[in-house]
RNA sequence: CUUGCAGGCCGGUCCAUCGCUGUCGGCCCGACUCUGUAACGCCAUUGCGAAACAGGAGAGGUCGAUGGAGGAAAGUCCGGGCAACACAGAGCAUCUCGCUUCCUAACAGGAAGAAAUCUCAGCAAUGAGGUUAUGGAAAGGGCCACAGAAAAUAACCGCUUUUCAGCAAUGGAAAGUAAGGGUGAAAACGGGAGGUAAAAGCUCCCGGGCAAGGCUGGUGACAGUCAUGCAGGGUAAACCCCGGGAGUUGUAAGAUCAAAUAAGUCAUUAGCCUGGGGCUGCUCGCUCCAUCCUGCUUCGGUGGGUCUGAUGACGGGUAGGUCGCUAGAUCCCAUCAGUGAUGGUGGGACCAGAUAAAUGAUGGAUAUGUUACCCCUAAGGGGUCUCGGAAACAGAACCCGGCUUACGAGCCUGCUCCGCGG
RNA sequence: CGGGGUGUAGCGUAGCCCGGCUAUCGCGUCUGGUUUGGGACCAGAAGGUCGCAGGUUCGAAUCCUGCCACCCCGA
């Protein structure tokens, strides 16, 4: 019974946990977006396994308006069709962290971003599928 | 009506579903936590651990109610509040402001005026509107390209007188002279008369300017007027002078709780002993220095201790959390004072507090809009239908007062007017 | 959030403090010469809203005010 939320515990908080990611994650991209992931072993009951945040970069949009914007539709898509990935992470008792970078220079409509969403969250699941099958010989 | 300009107001309707965040309330709580009872275990005294049970409702979950961006939240251009630190007084330096009076917590802001200047109307007097960083050039030096004789102690040409040379035309020298000279942004008060060898505010009349003074009006800037004196180009948004103001840093300030870790202090306990430096590869040993505690003392000294580990506490303050953080120079209404900015009084209201950073997404309805047609009509107004459909500038980051900049559907006021209709 | 700086030909710069010359220099571009041809070299030329808009001044790249863009620093 997973509801559509997107609470304070699913975002992912703090400067530290910031430049960890960003020193030691694995990225990828996908047209418009760039994933910055990181998988842990799930610490444990209780915390969400799944972290996510949503980044707009000043460089490409210089009114907080309509970073303000895009970011508000990324974090819609995201709150929607989310599950998925929620169910393969509580599946495999894992930790994902990740943060999702707006590229594009140009402003996208909702639906254009919802789609987007979907087929990024798609390589996400099979990204971490992978590692998880590579990983368990390095950690143990 | 339309066109354009200026100023002001307003800053965007309603419903449903899902979601974010602050506050408040109800309910749940097996598991986390707290309180009580406590089988049982270790020990076999104190004590320690603890299943289970009961209660609370802290965290949490869930349901509901309610609040949730702006006029500029922006630029960060000024001024304050608040906080920490600094601080005898005065001066220098630096920055900044600069007509007057008032408003204000304060300001480079605002209000009401003054003066200058520009535009329009008018024969004129004058009126209407706009603009202005508007102290001082008679404290001082500096600069004023090109052109021009000369750009600030004006004699280059010219004019006049005297004198010398020469037959003469003319030329030289001395003196006087700012009336005239293509220039230039600016040329040494303007016009007229007298005056003179020629001239000149040299003198007089009219007009203008400046200075300090008297009187009248005004709180004042200033205006009017009277008599006196003077002759002096511009530039201070160049240096400068005069007068006023400014301590520095900023809420990531600062305060507080506090994992971790280092130095230090204290207590308990175990080992069992001075610590540091030098000599040596190391140990032993020798020697030098050192502190406080303590015993003895003839007050000169002399004997002993000083260590290491563990645990706990204090202390310290990192990660992180909390406060700061929103009730205020607050907003709304009424009334009084004032030309006005604004202030007083009374009543009412509580109106964002996020922190990789909350206000959103989707769907629907409708207003302005738009297409076509019809009716009445002086412009114009009304009705039906099609399409479209809440959009501009833009997002709080400690808080206020201003300024500046950006922008839109509409509304209001004033001015203007090619034109059209009556 | 706070603080500082820079905008000049296609590119990199000087001039700005203390206003006045046709706005400097180098590279590049173009034309001509040289060469069989190219490069190099020589000679000449073009190319500037001095970021934008106001103001002060007789006169502004320069002084003053307000905007715009870019860059850097602190946390």
């Amino acid at each position: 019974m997973h509801k559509h939320s997107f609470t304070r515990e699913e975002r992912l908080r703090g400067r530290k946990v910031f430049t960890a990611l960003f020193a030691a994650g694995k990225s990828f991209h996908a047209p418009p977006f760039r994933v910055t992931w990181q998988c842990t072993a799930a610490t444990k009951d209780g915390k969400e396994n799944v972290q996510a945040a949503f980044v707009v970069p000043k460089r490409n949009f210089k009114k907080a308006t309509d970073r303000n914007r895009i970011r508000r539709r990324m974090k819609e898509a995201y709150r929607i069709h989310k599950n998925e990935l929620r169910n393969q992470a509580s599946h495999s008792g894992v930790t994902l962290l990740f943060v999702c970078l707006y590229t594009g220079k140009e402003e996208s409509s909702y639906l254009e971003i919802e789609s987007k969403i979907i087929v990024t969250l798609q390589r996400l699941a099979k990204e971490t599928q992978i590692a998880r099958g590579a990983d368990p010989s390095k950690e143990s």
